[in-house]
RNA sequence: CGGGGCGUAGCGCAGCCUGGUAGCGCACCUGUUUUGGGAACAGGGGGUCGCAAGUUCGAAUCUUGCCGCCCCGACCA
């Protein structure tokens, strides 16, 4: 892309009510641009690294073996009636009445619209295992949004739900799902610890939150230090058994506020021992038959006897992650996107367009990166070089090469590494093999 | 939902106390000169001062009501 042609609209000055630093860079960046309290217009920039992150997310839970699907956001009342949640969720939900006075929903989540869909179709114990998932907008009409989009009242949500046969299935099904978090975060750049975890207005015994770690989190969080550098399971066969996994993330101590055992946490050693702020990126839950008891989601056993289906559901805040990711990875000059999830794979500046040489060359490096895949961000605007510099370093890209009548004079470019400031000079050719070396 | 604050040009703000031609910086447009880390000069465009009612000869400014937004807390997948 390049800059002259895309729609990249920056902020100068930070917006006074933007407090946090995801918040006011996403801002600045031309990421986001909020509509009405908690509510946001993701601007070309912005959804772009949603989409990658949503890929991400998609992909990791495609190899755990769940399988994608997009159920509605605005939902008849009559299914939450069933399970007794249109009553119990509160003002939280909003609640919206159609032409003919009929009651429906903008979808906080989906367990009894899911459940549905589960009984209508699945009639035998051989049908399970089943984990499903959707990616798709949800509502929670938050008394505080705040944080940009970390809490957002509309955001994208990743969200799968198990269904099987005995409450041991249904185990393995959730360290499927506690696998395939860690993978998922680990790709996504970030350390994300998961934390027994309180169970919430969805209900259920086991349940975890992944968090990572950072200044502006919403709420405190207790653990071993060791799991926050801990290395992500990686390749491993979910059809076999892994609870190995799930143990040794489980045998260290970590517990959100609400969860925190102060006498159990004392006997970490000292050096060990972390209290921070964490910001909730998933959320997983076993919950049994709530939802599948009142709504009778029963399949045949193998004795021919109905069996009510016993289910999990896994959430994963894919829109707070944009926000999250950038908590984790910014500096005093902008943000610091690892290469995941970057918007753009790199950016080339040309820092004197009109130049012959600079434009050429520039040229050059852009359409080679572009061939290799990279997806380069091309800085063709005229314009002085500090406001170049200072974008580049705002949007956060993990490469810069920069190409200018000085450089050229020796036959090089800069590169700079945007995570380490570093910079070195070289051959055009040589920034390329780096860059596509960098992703490879 | 309790407490606090804010609403004036796209963004950041001053003006309000003490009523009298709506301002500044940045951004934007035109031109000239510049150009290796947020350039200079000259000219220009852009506003129902959140909305409504009231007081007044006259309201951004005073009064009342409403709306919106932010911060702290409580709450929260």
């Amino acid at each position: 892309m390049r800059l002259s042609r895309y729609f990249l609209p920056l902020l100068k000055e930070t917006p006074s009510d933007a407090t946090v630093a995801s918040h006011r860079y996403m801002l600045r960046a031309g990421m986001i641009r909020q509509n009405s309290a908690g509510i946001y217009t993701w601007l070309p920039l912005g959804h772009k690294v949603l989409k990658k992150i949503e890929q991400i997310v998609r992909e990791e839970q495609n190899k755990a073996g769940a399988i994608e699907m997009l159920m509605p956001t605005i939902q008849s009342a009559d299914l939450w009636k069933e399970t007794g949640r249109y009553d119990a969720y509160g003002p939280e939900m909003l609640r919206i009445t159609d032409r003919h006075e009929r009651e429906m929903l903008y979808g906080p989540t989906n367990e009894d619209m899911i459940t549905d869909v589960f009984r209508s179709f699945v009639r035998s114990y051989k049908d399970l295992p089943k984990m499903l998932y959707h990616i798709q907008w949800k509502f929670r009409d938050e008394r505080r949004p705040r944080f940009g989009v970390m809490r957002g009242r509309e955001f994208l949500m990743k969200d799968t739900y198990s269904f099987d046969l005995t409450e041991a299935d249904a185990v393995k099904s959730y360290n499927k799902m506690f696998t395939a978090y860690l993978n998922t975060f680990a790709r996504l750049g970030i350390k994300a610890v998961p934390m027994k975890a309180d169970t919430g207005p969805i209900g259920g015994d086991l349940s975890h939150e992944f968090v990572i770690l950072a200044e502006s989190g919403e709420s405190e969080v207790f653990c071993h230090r060791d799991l926050v550098e801990m290395a992500p399971p990686g390749d491993v066969d979910f059809d076999g058994d892994l609870s190995h996994i799930f143990e040794e993330r489980t045998a260290l101590y970590a517990a959100t506020e609400e969860m925190h055992d102060a006498e159990e946490f004392a006997k970490i050693p000292a050096d060990k021992q972390l209290s921070a702020r964490g910001i909730e990126v998933g959320h997983i839950f076993y919950f049994g038959d709530k939802y599948s008891g009142p709504m009778k989601a029963t399949v045949m056993d193998s004795d021919g006897k109905p069996q009510t289906a016993m289910m999990g559901s896994y959430g994963i805040g894919v829109s707070r992650l944009v926000g999250g990711i950038i908590e984790a990875s910014h500096d005093e000059n902008g943000i610091i996107w690892p290469k995941s999830v970057t918007p753009f794979g790199a950016g080339v500046l040309n820092l004197k367009p009109g130049h012959e040489e600079s434009d050429k060359v520039s040229e050059e490096i852009y359409n080679k990166l572009a061939a290799a895949g990279i997806d380069p961000l091309l800085d063709d605007e005229k314009g002085s070089i500090g406001v170049k510099f200072s974008r580049m370093d705002l949007i956060g890209l993990p490469f810069q090469i920069a190409v200018g009548p000085r450089g050229l004079k020796e036959g090089s470019v800069e590169v700079k590494d945007r995570a380490t400031g570093e910079k070195q000079n070289m051959s055009p050719d040589e920034a390329v093999t780096l860059v596509i070396k960098a992703y490879a």
